[in-house]
RNA sequence: GCUGACGUAGCUCAACUUGGCUAGAGCGGCUGAUUUGUAAUCAGCAGGUUGUGGGUUCGAGUCCCACCGUCAGCUCCA
């Protein structure tokens, strides 16, 4: 056995004996960083100083850089841990659960007999400052399970954990001044280095994510190596707070929620209702165009439907409870989604292999019971819009269905300027369905991303029960991420509708199906819109596209004949010729993020042209012939532009 | 659903740590004056059963209980 093992750091490498810590190391190749160096990176993972080398290895300095995310998982799981020191040391008898370091922080789960309040977290927060300025080391320590069961004999949660480590794993702790913590690490050199931290927030998390176990109290933070960065991020999430689509849909009236209503259900004003009027009319002609065919079903259906379908049995508790009609035998409920219907309108004739595939969509909107604790805005509701679809087709059809699904989801997400992430989620341990079937679907959806060189996370296991699928990710204005495009493919409904298309071979076969949906739904996929664009839509989607404003009274009648003539164009305009400066009505036109406002002065009504203010736009006034902005306009929206137009000049020779 | 916080005019927010006269302000609305040239003209007026229901108290926006809703997180999901 070697004795000796090659160590290269930042390029050049040494011979080093086996167990050599990673400080040493450093001090021989890179004595200049030595002292900056808070830990290295051996490919993805990253080590602390402490960590002993027992093979060969490449290695990268990581140094302190708001930009290095391996420089702030070390800061951040550091900053857990100086956390947890100071609850420790103001509860000595809370339990401890987990402290990761998270995407923009940091968290540790407590057990303590009350919940935090924010002037506990202040109280914490000033004794976090104490072990900071303890500058206690960090020190890391491998220890054996025996060791490990009596260093945690009062720690519940950590010997749960403990228990949970597979033999032969190695066990190691990490203390910091007066706390130890069960922890794979890696850590800071010192405490010393958490300078700027903040604590964000406290709430109730079940422990290990568990619903029926114990809830602790999570504590929130978030830590950079910069008071600039810190600031910086504190300073986004205050701007984060004006993009909620809840405060702009309520400034911008777009829709409102109704106490009197009930919680989870969407009223869409005047202009909230535009919007999905044209998003509508813009997925089904893309949908027409790529061979869907539209159809319409009840909202309402017999039970018997969904105990076929199985959602009585598996989607219940999603349900709303069912209603008893008079004079009917049967109970009915209102639909959780379109599948059944549709299967429905399959099944109402028998199908050749030469029909398919069959794409039957529907924009429709369907009930769910959600928890009341999830709800949210427009991005968790009770009542949801799909653009729902389902696909009938052979199994070979899977692949090229699912591969222009794919390119539809492209082309919505790049039309609206959307960044997306995509998920394969294969299939779970509970399922049903052949292995070949899983086999066949898990390969059509994987060869279809990788025909269109999609990048996609897999979600190994992830599946439902029912069928592989693919998801597509957005993030909100504070970052949170939600679902919206959906595929999954599904092989229990057609068994339990005994779906059946004649093949070639003149026998029945099962056809495949697929249920899909590219906004996810209407609801989300617009709140998800006015976050995107802060509530400044573009000109194609605009619920007002262009204000009028007559400068006085004497050209109010000009004005109405230009706003009549835009409307017969097919733009939508509005007419503001109340009595206020124009300065007050600009301003107003400015707040509500109307993309054109014009004015219309003497000037204007006798020339036949336009004094043009375009959102966003450097030059704040640009007059032109009212054709030429009617063209301009026509343009815009005919390509969906999404930027200013840069091209909106006066013609030469403008006076 | 769970843990915690919150709920005052259409909107945003006041009403003192410790319950005390008729619950205030800005924006918005209405009326009038002003006739306005690119981010707020001036004046007046109206607008509240302080989420709902109970309770404590001489007295409750303020304290207690229940319910409803909202927010953050957990869980779940389009």
């Amino acid at each position: 056995m070697n004795t000796s093992i090659r160590v290269t750091l930042d390029g050049s490498s040494a011979e080093v004996p086996v167990g050599t810590a990673v400080r040493e190391v450093l001090e021989r190749l890179r004595p200049d960083l030595a002292g900056q160096a808070l830990g290295v990176r051996a490919g993805e993972e990253v080590l602390d100083l402490q960590r002993r080398l027992t093979q060969d290895a490449k290695l990268e300095v990581v140094t302190a850089a708001d930009g290095d995310p391996g420089a702030l998982y070390l800061l951040r799981h550091s900053a857990a841990h100086v956390l947890a020191t100071a609850v420790r040391e103001l509860w000595p008898n809370a339990g401890i659960g987990f402290g990761p370091p998270i995407e923009d922080g940091f968290y540790y789960d407590f057990d303590v007999p009350r919940p935090f309040t924010p002037e506990d977290l202040e109280a914490i927060e000033a004794k976090m400052r104490e072990v900071v300025e303890a500058d206690h080391p960090f020190e890391r320590r491998e220890v054996s399970r025996g060791e490990a069961r009596a260093l945690f004999a009062d720690d519940p949660y950590k010997l749960e954990r403990l228990e949970e480590i597979p033999e032969g794993d190695v066990i190691s702790v990490y203390r910091d001044g007066p706390f130890l913590d069960l922890c794979r690490g890696p850590h800071l050199p010192r405490t010393g280095l958490v300078q700027h931290f903040k604590l964000l927030s406290a709430a109730g998390a079940y422990w290990r994510g568990d619903e029926r176990r114990l809830m602790l109290q999570r504590i929130y933070g978030t830590a950079f190596f910069s008071r600039q960065s810190l600031e910086r991020y504190l300073h986004r999430l205050e701007e984060a707070k004006r993009r909620d689509h809840r405060m702009l849909g309520k400034q911008l009236d777009l829709f409102s929620i109704q106490e009197d209503g009930g919680p989870g259900l969407i009223y869409w004003h005047p202009k909230g209702a535009m919007l999905q009027f044209l998003l509508r009319r813009f997925i089904e002609d893309e949908l027409l165009k790529r061979g869907y065919e539209l159809v319409y079903t009840p909202h309402l259906a017999s039970e018997a439907l969904f105990q076929r379908s199985g959602h009585l049995q598996a989607y219940a508790e999603l349900m709303f409870p069912g209603m008893e009609l008079e004079g009917e035998v049967r109970g009915y409920r209102v639909k959780p989604m379109n599948c059944p219907m549709h299967m429905l309108i399959y099944a109402s004739q028998q199908r050749s292999y030469r029909d398919l595939p069959k794409r039957y969509a529907e924009v429709a909107s369907v009930y769910r019971f959600e928890r009341s604790g999830t709800l949210h805005g427009l991005l968790r509701v009770r009542s949801l819009t799909m653009d729902d679809a389902h696909i009938f087709c052979t199994p070979e059809q899977i692949e090229d269905e699912v591969l222009g699904m794919l390119d539809l989801v492209d082309h919505v997400m790049t039309t609206f300027g959307f960044e997306y992430r995509l998920a394969l989620s294969t299939r779970p341990a509970k399922r049903i369905g052949s292995e070949d079937l899983w086999d066949a679907a898990e390969t059509a959806l994987r060869r279809a991303l990788e025909r269109r060189t999609l990048a996609y996370a897999l979600d190994e296991g992830g599946g439902a029960f029912y069928g592989a699928k693919i998801d597509c990710k957005f993030h909100d204005a504070i970052g949170r991420e939600w679902q919206g495009a959906t595929i999954q493919l599904d092989f229990v409904l057609p068994e339990r509708f005994g779906l059946a298309y004649i093949g070639p071979d003149n026998a029945p076969h099962r056809p495949a199906m697929i249920h899909r949906a590219i906004f996810g739904t209407l609801e989300r996929f617009i709140g998800g819109l006015i976050e995107h664009f802060a509530g400044a839509f573009p000109v194609w989607l605009a619920p007002v596209q262009v204000r009028l404003l007559p400068v006085k009274e004497g050209h109010r009648a000009a004005a109405a004949d230009l706003a009549a003539r835009l409307r017969a164009a097919g733009f939508r305009v509005e007419l503001d010729d109340r009595n206020e400066t124009v300065s007050y009505r600009v301003r107003d036109g400015e707040v509500l993020k109307i993309p054109y406002i014009l004015v219309i002065g003497e000037r204007e009504a006798s020339a036949g042209t336009v004094a043009v203010r375009r959102r966003g736009a450097e030059e704040k006034q640009i007059v032109m012939p009212v054709e030429a902005f009617m063209v301009q306009l026509r343009r815009e929206v005919a390509e969906r532009s999404r930027d200013p137009v840069q091209s909106l000049t006066a013609p030469a020779g403008r006076a």
